[in-house]
DNA sequence: CCCCCTCAGGTAAGCGCTTTCCTGGCAGGC
DNA sequence: GCCTGCCAGGAAAGCGCTTACCTGAGGGGG
């Protein structure tokens, strides 16, 4: 134990079955090409005592095809992407196809690291499923980097909104923001804050967008002081909403970015004792699956997360040339449940 | 657009660059040999303008080493294994490893493929973060496909209990049931229900058996009406709640094996009118991030799932013979919130 | 009965790198 | 001034497979 035995190798297994590598390769890969049965059994066998493993590199070496693909995401751990995921995973593993994850953490050096990554190790394809920046060099670079991968080759897939001219499939943020802020316009909410994501992701931006037409739509228009950016997740949430009561006294009703700031918005609200929905309306974006089950439930712009990832690793892995780029959107849709209501009578 | 170049190779670059592979291999690779400054450029230039991106599976087949370390869980998308999963990376990337995530969704015969697949692109490590099978054959030929791996130099860490010897860190599930159960017991409770997952997962089997210590101390026993079995999610407890209703109609406590199924279940209760904590009391197990933000928030049986991870892949990674296996233990610690009470007298 | 075709199986040339070992040029020492 | 030692750089041998091409044996037809 502990002890690295010598690794069996193809040709191990051919001299033991006293017969050449290219016949042990021709039976453990089900070459087309025919096999006498004894000799397939004396192979399988010397196959079996040896405990022999082929070496994926060196197969992906001498094989020409390319298998493998290549994901990059924000954070698997973060439920949007968790649902993205699902989607990509079903697909590529429908394909037969070996799935390699890789969490960026946000980072965007990570992220262009990750591409070389993928790159280097020949995977077929590539699904970009993060938000895009706003940060010009970066973007460039990556655009880049994911021009010299297509060109030996490689496919490439992006979710959201990139500075990459390929397929993708394009979540309607702009669209979904103003159906957030149109709902709570047309309670009869004039006083809005909105929780926001990173000013650099260009879902903030995009979302915020909807939001702002809304808002002009309806004679009214979102203030600096309206709109607290945070991180993306249940704390930055949290903290926003508390700068949000702080600078916005007469607030009546919140939209955040994504359901885990609205989380995070909720848990503030009910420190202080601010009824929702009845002295504060609250939606949020995205609709994970845990929005349901908070208190109030959550009202919500629903994503189709799990169908977005579908659609891109299908998009990555479709057949033949491809002349011109596919851009698929995929629709936002408004879920009005309990944590939003008409702003009351002041009291 | 969509043509596919030639790859440039380390030969096109040295050819460029008018120098042998040898050298480029040097430079790319920042080899401790010196080479003078002048050639350093002319390489570094032939690399920017030929795009040059070494391949990953030759690199791998030519040298010795071994880099990447795999993950097998259950489903990345589930929090439970989101959460050790971050663990995972964040040591795997500080020791600067690729990490390779496979998610089996629970069919064993997919973790048995995954491991062979692992051992085949010559990972580094294994760690195995799913729960452990009531299942002899999966089991045994688990085992030795892990053995086999071992034989090669492969370094295995599992999550839970299993079958195999080896370093492992094991969440403390029987102590963490009956934690949840004395809670229960000492809040007066005596009708309890218990919302189980999969019959065939040692973690299942384990909570359980500490929620019947629990009982037995307390001069209770838990009958089979009162475990409900189901799968180990929302849907699942949410089932398993409305069973343990109809067939125990005296109920007054369920502890549910873990968080996502509390979730289900007092979704369950919820619309049927009957009030956490005042009427039914709930407990959960995990603590996983949401269970703060339902209502009311859940008591759980907190366990360590990010610093599981950590741990894990801490041990995969250790350096040096490993004489005897380590097992280390991840402490459960009751957490009480809103969702337990004493319980009502009988109206 | 001989020739040619067929086909199972083997031979060997890579796949794109890394690395050991070797070479040739230069400086320093006697 | 010649020999030794040192060092930058190159030649080439693999790493463990796949596969195009070759070989030799057996069978059928003329």
């Amino acid at each position: 134990m502990g002890y690295s035995a010598p690794v069996a190798t193809l040709a191990d297994v051919a001299r033991r079955a006293g017969v050449s590598t290219a016949t042990v390769s021709r039976i453990i890969n089900n070459s087309p090409k025919p096999v006498a049965e004894a000799l397939r059994e004396r192979v399988l066998a010397a196959v079996a005592e040896l405990q022999f493993v082929p070496n994926a590199n060196a197969q992906q070496l001498a094989r020409a095809d390319r298998t493998a693909v290549g994901v990059i995401v924000h954070d698997v751990s973060d439920p949007y992407f968790a649902e993205i995921t699902r989607g990509l995973q079903r697909v590529a593993t429908d394909h037969g196809r070996l799935v390699i994850i890789c969490n960026s953490y946000r980072d965007p050096e990570r992220e262009l690291a990750y591409v070389d990554l993928l790159h280097a190790h020949q995977t077929a394809a590539i699904v970009l499923a993060g938000s895009g920046y706003h940060d010009a060099p970066i973007t460039a670079r990556l655009d880049a980097k994911l021009r010299i991968y297509e060109s030996t080759g490689g496919r490439v897939a992006v979710i959201g909104r990139h500075e990459h001219a390929g397929d993708a499939v394009v979540p309607e943020n702009e669209p979904g923001g103003y159906l957030a802020g149109d709902a709570l316009y047309r309670l009869g909410h004039t006083a809005i804050g909105v929780i926001a994501g990173p000013r650099h992701l260009t879902t903030t931006t995009d979302r915020l967008a909807g939001l702002r037409r809304a808002a002009r739509q309806h004679g009214q228009r979102l203030g600096a002081r309206q709109v607290a950016y945070a991180d993306f997740d249940r704390n930055g949430g949290r903290a926003a909403a508390a700068t949000l009561l702080q600078d916005n006294p007469g607030l009546t009703a919140i939209a955040a970015l994504n359901d885990s700031m609205a989380v995070g918005a909720l848990a503030c609200l009910r420190e202080r004792g601010i009824d929702v929905p009845g002295r504060m309306s609250l939606i949020g974006f995205d609709d994970m699956p845990i929005s349901v089950d908070v208190t109030p439930p959550l009202s919500t712009v629903r994503l189709p997360l799990e169908e977005i990832g579908v659609r891109a690793m299908s998009l990555a892995l479709r057949e033949g040339e491809r002349d011109a780029p596919l851009v698929e959107h995929a629709a936002a849709r408004l879920v009005l449940r309990g944590s939003t209501a008409a702003p009351c009578d002041r009291p």
